[in-house]
RNA sequence: GGCGCGUUGGUGAAGUGGCUUAACACACUGCCCUCUCAAGGCAGCAUUCACGGGUUCGAACCCCGUACGCGUCACCA
């Protein structure tokens, strides 16, 4: 039987580092098998919580990242429908509620909050920790059902023995054994007819054959319960694949609530989806091989659940700041052109080859937001401070690049072919002629065609991108000041 | 508080009883290369695997305890 895993995300905002991580997991779980099937299940029995736009947000993401899902609410499938609110209409959890109570698995409650608080103090003032314990569960089905036919409001809980344990295996934590006393019967049918998610997700899985389930460790706890309820319907249990948490620091978990970065904010700041997706693939996994760049397809084919971590791994920026330059400079330069195009035009207002310049910057830039101020100086050409001319590495100083520049002066005037080759062949018979390193050379004339310490590209390729009339410009300019 | 889970460097991590005087990568530092900056190359960066016991000829790896952290105990998901 072909695999099948699902992502099942409550539609309450933005896409989470975290979240996408258990997407990716998720999908690459199901991926590893050929056949495998993944989904997409919008989980919206929050009414309160809804947020407007929320699912688009969750598609968007999914679609840039290439986390392409084979049954959705948007591309349909065998096993819809597939946001829960839609399911909900249908009456079917309240079905499978009625039957787990036939096979008793859970209870109608009548308990309203009051009295649960009742309970609460009362076992607190003795010292105890609280655990509630339901007077309702000795009603008879058919007492509890003419009280419901009276119109009495009601909610379904889960009904757990207090004897045994109940132990499951999880792919990534092992063995995990509990006490029964210690589960708490939950509700599973909220008194708005409503499923929790604790129950609808348990049925959903069920019905749409999820043979592995994926999701954060925040459920590791709750597992048992749900078991149970497996084992009350005689279900098979599915794989279980529970993944540690990503954090932001030591102590605290990445969320939006603190402010931390969703993968939108991340694509704003300049990052490509694909150096994201693969750097949260290394963030609680680790590859067999020494390798680290992946792409979704080489991450599908390297994916090994055994190699998932237990403890939380916090997210570094530095990191993917570092992966996300690697894979702009691996790209061809076509590509990276059309990527980073926009982001020249911000940078550069003037008229010059824009290709020329993404080639240039291809090398030095780690993320998209930083290119337009790499750039400023092909618009702008100010007076700069002379005291730049001294450099102890290049071995230089004002008079040297006096020098230098006035030679190169005389190249740059008769030459009329500006292109890279034609420029390199000329200046660079600069050096031996005035018996200087290439840097005593070259270093002040990119000094003075850009007046700016540092920048993308050396002399010859910014003088061939200036252009004649340009660079002569500057280059007068800068020698003028020098005599001056 | 009960229960569950976790703890290898600043960070991600490899490691599953001897090959570990603990891979690899990011960050950091230094050197080299070089027309600046990047990129690239090289080197340094945990005498030690939270702590304390135990088992063993031998432990980061097995057992017990302690500490700390996280999760969970909602008509939230």
């Amino acid at each position: 039987m072909a695999l099948r895993t699902r992502f099942a995300p409550s539609p309450t905002g933005y896409m989470h580092i975290g979240n996408l991580r258990t997407a990716l997991y998720a999908y690459l779980v199901a991926k590893k098998d050929p056949e495998g099937v993944f989904i997409l299940r919008i989980e919206d029995t929050d009414q309160g919580r809804l947020v407007e736009g929320a699912t688009d947000i969750i598609y968007d993401t999914m679609q840039s990242c290439g986390l392409k899902h084979d049954e959705g609410p948007d591309v349909g499938g065998d096993y819809g429908p597939y946001v829960q609110s839609d399911r909900v209409k249908s009456g079917l959890y309240l079905d499978y509620a009625k039957k787990l109570i036939h096979r008793h698995g859970a209870h109608y409650c009548f308990c309203d909050q009051d009295m649960i608080d009742a309970q609460r103090e009362l076992q607190e003032a003795r010292g105890e920790s609280f655990k509630f314990n339901d007077p309702c569960k000795s009603i008879s089905i058919e007492d509890a059902e003419k009280r419901i036919e009276s119109g009495e409001k009601f909610v379904i809980r889960q009904t757990i023995s207090e004897e045994g344990q109940t132990s499951f295996d999880d792919e990534v934590f092992g063995k995990i054994t509990v006490d029964n006393e210690t589960l708490d019967e939950q509700i599973l049918i909220k008194s708005d007819g409503f499923p929790t998610y604790n129950f609808a997700n348990v049925i959903d899985d069920h019905l749409m054959g999820i043979t592995d389930v994926v999701r954060g460790m925040e459920y590791l706890s709750s597992t048992p319960k749900y078991n149970l309820i497996y084992e009350a319907f005689e279900w098979d249990i599915p794989r279980y694949i529970h993944c540690p948490p990503v954090m932001k620091d030591e102590h605290n978990k990445l969320s939006k609530r603190n402010g931390d970065a969703s993968f939108q904010d991340l694509v704003q700041k300049g990052y490509l989806p694909e150096a994201i997706l693969n750097y949260i693939a290394l963030l609680g996994w680790s590859p067999e091989e020494d390798k680290e760049i992946f792409t979704l397809d080489e991450l599908v084919q390297a994916f090994n659940v055994k190699h998932i971590g237990t403890s939380g791994a916090i997210f570094d920026i530095d990191k993917l700041t570092w992966l996300n330059g690697m894979w702009l400079r691996n790209m061809d330069i076509d590509t990276y052109y059309e990527l980073i195009k926009d982001y020249i035009d911000q940078g550069v207002k003037g008229d010059f080859d824009k290709k020329k310049i993404a080639k240039i910057v291809q090398q030095r830039a780690n993320t998209l937001v930083e290119i337009p101020e790499m750039l400023t100086f092909f618009d702008t050409f100010n007076e700069f401070d002379t005291d730049l001319y001294n450099n102890k590495k290049m071995k230089t100083n004002p008079e040297i690049a006096l020098t230098s520049l006035k030679a190169a002066k005389e190249v740059f005037e008769q030459l009329d072919d500006y292109s890279e080759e034609s420029l390199h062949n000329e200046l660079l018979k600069l050096p031996e002629k005035l018996e200087m390193k290439n840097g005593q050379v070259l270093f002040p004339i990119r000094l003075a065609i850009t007046g700016q310490q540092f920048t993308p590209g050396g002399a010859i390729e910014i003088a061939s991108i200036l252009g004649k009339e340009e660079t002569l410009k500057r280059l007068n300019q800068s020698i003028a000041q020098l005599e001056g």
